[in-house]
DNA sequence: ACAAAAGTGTTTGTAATACACCCATGA
DNA sequence: TCATGGGTGTATTACAAACACTTTTGT
């Protein structure tokens, strides 16, 4: 009779930000530095996570991990993954952290991962003590602990949501232009779309409302505003399947 | 200072099996007994599940669970889900039933869901002591503790997953007629297709092989017999993405 | 000979792709 | 007046959908 496993719980965000540009994730900075001589042993980053509470309802504690990191309620979160290995704290620098952090480093500890979305321009990152900051998703690599695995899970998920739910507007100001939509789409899927087929596209979808308002002090043709309609979305989708492969 | 959490965790199994002509799903009957009167006091159904053991892999023992039941390794196996609410175990007849099974009812457990694909023609069940049986999925409802919600979200996901990828040959047997691949599909996606669109759609998968050989003994015309070329699906895979909605 | 499921093509509409120029604005 | 990104249409090709009859086998 094998025992039964009773591990801490966490739970790991991994907080997508589009700037207009590119999409960001938002990270941690984590540096161990040597007890007594204080040289940096390492330095890396990793996800935002937190541990969960008794009787705390998992997606509330990740909606905590995102107050506290934004100051917001109310961001798209997305449960998507929750990694399988007893291993996966295991290795030599994550030890050192966990030691340092007044965590027992042999315990457990059970992940369940979520995703959310936001606009970089409209958040102010809450740093308090730590370094916390947007990485171009381009630019990460070697995160701490098994966070690059969680990192591609999140993007193939967050790849196969936004291919089957306008939940691109969670990264977009209210009043957004297809310009601004076309390229989160392209750096989401990694791909760029050809302009007036993207439009034609999107023209179809009818809860993507055409506004009379325009941009004002750009130094080009300024570009017609669209809103994203959740009424009409709920309203008009359909569920119909196709399997494609 | 809220108080970490150090649940019990389980592994819930939706185990999805086809049988030629509907989708089923592999449940195990509870039936509670008045302690002394011996009469019924409630009789339901459960998905299959099991606790995780210390240093023992999440999907490791979905596999314990799916090789406990069916005598089978190398079952396909799709993590899809982790259920939040903590409350989830605390239903009247939930809590009877965990009592009478030498449980802590007060206890949180925190599940992670696999679903798995079978073809039931191919397993034979190992009930031992258990009522266990494959029920079709139309006539499923009021599943004991949050079964429910977990076999809805399993469904979608197994289409979500069947829509991308060609895992239904995993609720087949090696070789199969389009007839039953056509089946399957409608079972899962509940739906009807067209016999001739069907057949046009899959003629373009190169990783489904024809073979020369044929049914026999059907007191009809014979239909030739197709095998899935996983390693055809690999070579030709293609990652390209087209978001819809 | 009959019942049962297998197998097969054409037409029509809709969506995907490829592609190039003019427009409105601020500097 | 120039630089910048906004905005637009057409032709071609590929896929989706609708639809009915003949074939092969066992009984």
């Amino acid at each position: 009779m094998q025992k039964q496993l009773h591990p801490n719980i966490s739970v790991d965000c991994v907080i997508f930000g589009f700037d207009f540009e590119k999409l960001n994730v938002l990270l941690v900075e984590r540096t161990y530095l040597h007890p007594e001589t204080k040289e940096v042993i390492f330095s890396d980053y990793t996800l935002a996570g937190n541990h969960v509470y008794v009787d705390e309802n998992l997606v509330d504690a990740a909606k905590r991990v995102l107050n506290n990191l934004t100051g917001l309620d109310n961001i798209y979160l997305e449960q998507f993954y929750a990694p399988e290995d007893p291993g996966r704290l295991l290795k030599k620098n994550d030890q050192l952290w966990l030691k340092k952090e007044g965590k027992n480093p042999e315990e457990r500890v059970v992940s369940v991962c979520y995703f959310s979305l936001l606009n970089c321009k409209e958040v102010s990152i809450q740093k308090k003590d730590r370094n916390v900051d947007w990485h171009p998703i381009s630019e990460i690599r070697n995160l701490g602990f098994d966070h690059d695995i969680i990192l591609a899970q999140a993007l193939k998920s967050l790849q196969v949501k936004l291919q089957n739910e306008p939940i691109g507007y969670e990264m977009l100001p209210l009043k957004f232009t297809l310009s601004q939509l076309q390229k989160l789409y392209e750096v989401v899927f990694d791909m760029e779309f050809d302009k007036r087929n993207f439009r034609k596209k999107v023209s179809k979808m009818k809860y993507l409302i055409q506004l009379d308002e325009k941009q004002k002090g750009v130094s080009h043709k300024p570009a017609r505003y669209y809103i994203f309609s959740r009424d009409v979305y709920e309203k008009t989708k359909s569920d119909i399947l196709n399997f494609s492969v």
